[in-house]
DNA sequence: CTGAAAGCGCTAACAT
DNA sequence: ATGTTAGCGCTTTCAG
């Protein structure tokens, strides 16, 4: 059916050499001269030789590989996030083992155990929950395998970070809605377990506050990143009669579903405004197309890629630091009061 | 910093049995008595014990991972497929590293190579172009590595396929707009390298031509997958003067792009009717929402897995197979006419 | 500049 | 039911 695979071996034998100086030969060490390099490189290119990276990986400790954990792919901004990651990595020879939590912590475990299994040289990973999934980072720092987080950080574990600032990104959406003359500005809050959710709401009460407007318990709605749910929140808004004359969403989902529903009975931006959070595709082309936090997924990425390529480079004086990138308002049509 | 890991090794030596003993007790081996096999587990979590996959990989030659290789992962259908594939290997036990492509021979190859490397013990991939490629996945087969291919396969080949009836596809979306009363219907044809787009184009001539509709070289327009392309060509159309009553795109986002440059001038659906192609989450909630054909994204990865598995239980006798998923014709606002 | 030799951690005949 | 032995394919001292 096949030949059995070619190994430095076979090369060696063909041409007479032991198979260290092929495997040198191979990964262009200086001590061998040029002429056997070529010898030794046609030869291989000749027997179809594909390097066997396990047995390498084996012998020498690095896999070439790196761990990506993310909470879906579905979301643009980890695909983003990943191509960020993939494009920088690259260029040093990684390859990337991708992983998807879909924010469960059995799911994660699961993760944990794949990248572990198959030795990456490092993970990059995004949290879940911010409780119960400690001890699997501890675990990851104990075993003193590089770990960069990014997006969903968790502070406690002292490791490099790339984050956004939510708290400004918050702050600046509800800013934003204050300076187009709102002042019954809403809130959909996502999962309070999830750090980056906590601050995009401090943002909004601490930039009320800065407002001096009255904060109110009533107007901060619990509602998950979902279409589903948005539409769910802004139905229970209009049922209420608490009407609000702008929404700040956590997330662009839940902020589409919302303006699904209240696109029927009210004018946005006119009646209420909406201002999501991620930037996803779609905010730019719903109707009204919607005011949104970017997250510089790409940049994202590259720098959580840096940050792991410097920790290996510089294995024992490595300090581990945090960069926080600065997120950006768009403004679109949906918050853009006319008044 | 760090004890070294512990192996089957340390664990045999504190147990005074074999590191056989060990490896087949962890791997539940039948002949290993019941008692011996909880004193190794038990041993083994207690010594904080973690396999080292590569080792079992170099010497059993699997490796229990799996490429998959994607055009892009931010596109939802190959989002969709690669959580089907990861859900049903899982089961199986194996991980999966995925590679994009960027639609570019050269990410392409990259890509195999990081993947032979990685010595994956299997490959699920969407070809890009049809040509020029074919020698690489000439070679996965040479090296009788399993290969199943899945959206753009490479009939050639002669490997097992997942693919979507793109003719059906493009006739029924094609048919349906006929139905609705269309008569000068244009289409937006994809890159005419790559097969799923000449399908498309295919069923969009097939459906003309049984309703008796006379055919125009002018109606077919070359159009990119992607929105500005879309707005570029609805530009040209209205500069043209040569206005269709309908609009079948094979791409959502040429589609996209094309509505929000009509919007304007005409009323859609009833002076164009627009029908896209792929159900990317964004058509369901554009104004009006976009008529479009699904394509069973998790189905086709589930199925795609399931494939692969297959493939290596049965190696020897294993017949590749053809498996043709129906799209599904989703009917939305953009191409309801009312008369 | 090249060779000899010793494994990396695990599995799998072949024993017993 | 367990032990012995021999590697998987590669890298990497240590010698020359």
């Amino acid at each position: 059916m096949k030949k059995s695979k070619t190994t430095i071996h076979d090369i060696a034998g063909a041409l007479s050499v032991t198979s260290s100086t092929v495997s040198r030969a191979l990964n262009n060490h200086p001590a061998i001269s040029d002429d056997t390099k070529r010898l030794v490189v046609d030869m291989a290119r000749r027997m179809n030789y594909k390097p066997n990276r396990l047995a390498a990986a084996l012998r020498s400790g690095k896999s070439m590989n790196i761990g990506v954990m993310v909470p879906m792919i579905e979301r643009s901004i980890f695909a983003s996030i990943i191509r960020g990651i993939e494009d920088e990595v690259a260029k040093s020879g990684y390859g990337i083992i991708m992983c998807q939590t879909y924010d469960d912590l059995a799911h994660e475990k699961r993760a944990f155990d794949t990248l572990f299994r198959s030795q990456v040289d490092g993970i990059i990973a995004s949290a879940t929950r911010s409780s119960g999934n400690m001890e699997l980072y501890q675990k990851v720092i104990e075993d003193d395998i590089p770990l960069i987080l990014f997006d969903r950080s968790i502070d406690e574990l002292g490791v490099s970070a790339v984050v956004i600032d939510d708290f400004k990104g918050g702050y600046d959406a509800t800013r934003h809605l204050i300076e187009q003359g709102c002042q019954k500005i809403f809130h959909f809050a996502g999962d309070q377990d999830i750090k980056v959710y906590q601050e995009r709401l401090r943002g909004y009460q601490a930039a009320l506050q800065d407002a001096g407007i009255t904060f109110d318990k009533s107007w901060v709605i619990n509602c998950p990143s979902n279409i589903e749910k948005g539409r769910q929140a802004a139905e229970y808004i209009m049922r209420s009669g608490n009407i609000p004359d702008a929404i700040f969403s956590s997330s662009d989902f839940a902020a589409l579903g919302a303006m699904q529903i209240l696109k029927g009975k009210f004018s946005i931006p006119d009646d209420i405004a909406i201002v999501g959070f991620a930037n996803e595709p779609f905010t730019s082309f719903v109707e009204p197309a919607m005011t949104t936090v970017n997250q510089h997924g790409r940049d994202m990425g590259r720098l959580a890629a840096r940050a792991f390529l410097d920790c290996i480079a510089n294995r024992k004086d490595y300090v581990s630091r945090q960069i926080v990138l600065q997120p950006e308002l768009i403004v679109r049509a949906s918050s853009k009061k006319l008044k």
